[in-house]
DNA sequence: AGACTTAAATACTGATTGGTTTAAAATTGG
DNA sequence: CCAATTTTAAACCAATCAGTATTTAAGTCT
């Protein structure tokens, strides 16, 4: 059953190159999967990119909602939101969370409704350890700060996808989060 | 000399939708024009969203580096930008530049040219804008500045595009503008 | 008016897209 | 060892893409 390496190889090349840009041949090709099979598996295009948004969700994403579930305070998660972020090569071709966000209006809507259930539940998520802080900033709403968070990680690994260094992405979120309760 | 109407139509077919999305096909259906005349006016497809791009360049474009070109304190520069970026319906659809640029490994090489060119170009304005004003946060180098302040505009613009509504994205550009010198 | 040039409109090319059908091959169950 | 079912592989489909050739019409200049 080499469902689970067809999947793989389309997350790896949905997550490299643009989304939208990687046809389902190519997929198939660089798989060595047939084309039935896709359909077989997964009953459509969109229902490929479903299930490997889903597969990226509880593998890559879950890493960083960790961040914000295990706590501490706030200048604590934002400094590791930040080396999520910036370190490592992991997002040195970006994130196909928002890549596939930025594609939206041209992926189908099982993929689409699959982008706004991660969406709510990421923003649930750091709200939710905005909350437990203490130390938040009064005068701005939690869900705001949390779509702030989630906009500026977003921000940052579409630069590193543009070649931006990594220095510059961390100094950049530093300014981003300094309001926060940084230093 | 329909070259015009062409090009308007042609911008604001790649300003609504994606501009990878737009096909040349549907631009001369819209526009009314023959195919062969873009190849003849624009040479190309990549050609056309150069002069495209170019123009949107001079004329909307022109409007927010005015802001930073005509001066004033930080505090006054950043508050018209946010004005700029979150008032009015004029970039309800986002801003043709930051969805071109997001695009651009899958546009031509005279665009993504003209990418670079518009990119330094507000860059340079945007980081003598800031050398001017002597309130500058020290500590922050200003090419580093004028590069955060472009992303946080093609944020904001982004989001809009998303369908965030105005009130949210002037809240998170004030946010993100505050360790700028903003109150 | 008549020769010449330029533009327009349509049709076409070859490639690629997502998706389907078909026929052979492999596998499985009895 | 054979029959039934599933998987493969390749061909196929209609639609669409950027780009081009061709043919026809409209001007333009002398």
């Amino acid at each position: 059953m080499d469902g689970d390496l067809l999947q793989h190889q389309a997350m790896l090349a949905y997550w490299y190159d643009d989304p939208c840009a990687v046809s389902l041949n190519s997929i198939c090709a660089k798989a060595g999967a047939p084309k039935p099979s896709v359909y077989r598996e997964f009953g459509s295009e969109d229902g490929l990119q479903r299930a490997v948004l889903d597969r990226y969700a509880q593998t890559v994403l879950a890493d960083v909602l960790t961040i914000f579930e295990t706590g501490g305070g706030s200048a604590q998660i934002l400094q590791a939101v930040i080396d999520f972020a910036c370190d490592g090569t992991r997002f040195d071709r970006g994130c196909l969370f928002f890549k596939m966000r930025a594609a939206k209006p041209r992926l189908g809507p099982l993929t689409g409704a699959m982008l706004e259930h991660i969406q709510s539940n990421a923003l649930l998520t750091i709200e939710h350890a905005l909350t437990l802080d203490k130390a938040g900033r009064i005068g701005l709403d939690a869900p705001l700060v949390a779509h702030y968070i989630l906009e500026q990680m977003g921000l940052a690994m579409s630069l590193r996808a543009q070649g931006i260094k990594s220095d510059q992405c961390r100094a950049m979120m530093q300014v981003a989060f300094a309001p926060l309760g940084w230093s």
